[in-house]
DNA sequence: GTAACTGCAAACACTTTGCAAAGGA
DNA sequence: TCCTTTGCAAAGTGTTTGCAGTTAC
């Protein structure tokens, strides 16, 4: 096991994951996608890719844009991340392995998320791959509005995202 | 009324909303607004900004990407148009008047979209909007998976929009 | 007349691509 | 060794901005 695959030992099953998802695929096990899953995992965040890069630039590796962005493609098609596009066009990133599925309320105002789960978002996938007669492997749902916070709610100016 | 303003004839409601929006904002009536609302209104799909320019270019009209831009952000407000993302890093808008509330359904083989409308999420904002105490105002829900094309059932290969 | 609006082109920000070099298998 | 993957820089794509000229009011 090499030094990078040492960094998941923290998070043995999406290890595993990744690694038998590359066997299968025939792909190679370099250093930098176990770096990046990592460097993925260690957060509680959302992320974009330009954060990834400079938390990834503050360690001893450097790991270029390019790569990233190919091994986010590699983690979403293991199910290891999902991708958000929370209304900018800027695409957000969450690790998705062993967190409840779960969905997005967004403040227009102050941008804060809060996530939540209502389990009849599933019923409606069911009802539609019945009615509709397709196959429901994902779905996003947005929830938009003012949040509790007092001067969301008076309806202070809308600031963007960075 | 102008000449551009009588093109929206047949969208009584629609001229009313956007005139009295700019009025209320006091905002010039360019004829620019009307024709691009005009050419929106007359499409039943969901555009790009390219589509619409492209459009707009055949017309004897030409009217400048920046202007467009600047548009769409106006009839959002007022509520004529919604923005999607479809999972590209590319914004679809889509006329919103009159027509009833909806959310899609991505085919991930053949891009196609499938509209359909569930009562239950209309349930799920009104709990959320009492379990967080926020206010809700919009939406978006996007279901991914397989339509019922056969082709797509077999899972041929994923092409992009465009 | 004058401030809001438009058109153009340049700038921007995020993402993808091409290719030489590196390094798993 | 072979061929996938990386890093870099350049190109691409959708969107925004700056500014001179235009036009609604």
């Amino acid at each position: 096991m090499t030094e990078a695959q040492k960094l998941l030992k923290d998070f043995p099953d999406i290890f595993h994951i990744l690694t038998n998802h590359m066997d299968a695929k025939k792909m190679r096990k370099t250093s930098e996608r176990y770096y990046i899953l990592n460097e993925i995992y260690k957060l509680n965040t959302h992320f974009d890719v330009d954060t990834l890069f400079k938390n990834l630039s503050d360690t001893s590796y450097r790991i270029s844009r390019a790569t990233i962005y190919n091994n986010l493609e590699l983690f979403l098609e293991c199910g290891l991340i999902v991708k958000h596009h929370f209304g900018q066009n800027l695409s957000l990133y969450e690790k998705s392995f062993g967190y409840k599925q779960h969905d997005h309320f967004i403040c227009n105002q102050c941008q804060s998320i809060i996530e939540f789960c209502d389990p009849r978002l599933h019923q409606i996938k069911k009802s539609l791959e019945e009615i509709l007669n397709v196959t429901v492997d994902s779905h996003s749902l947005y929830l938009y509005g003012k949040c509790s916070n007092e001067k969301c709610q008076k309806g202070i100016p809308q600031r963007k995202i960075k």
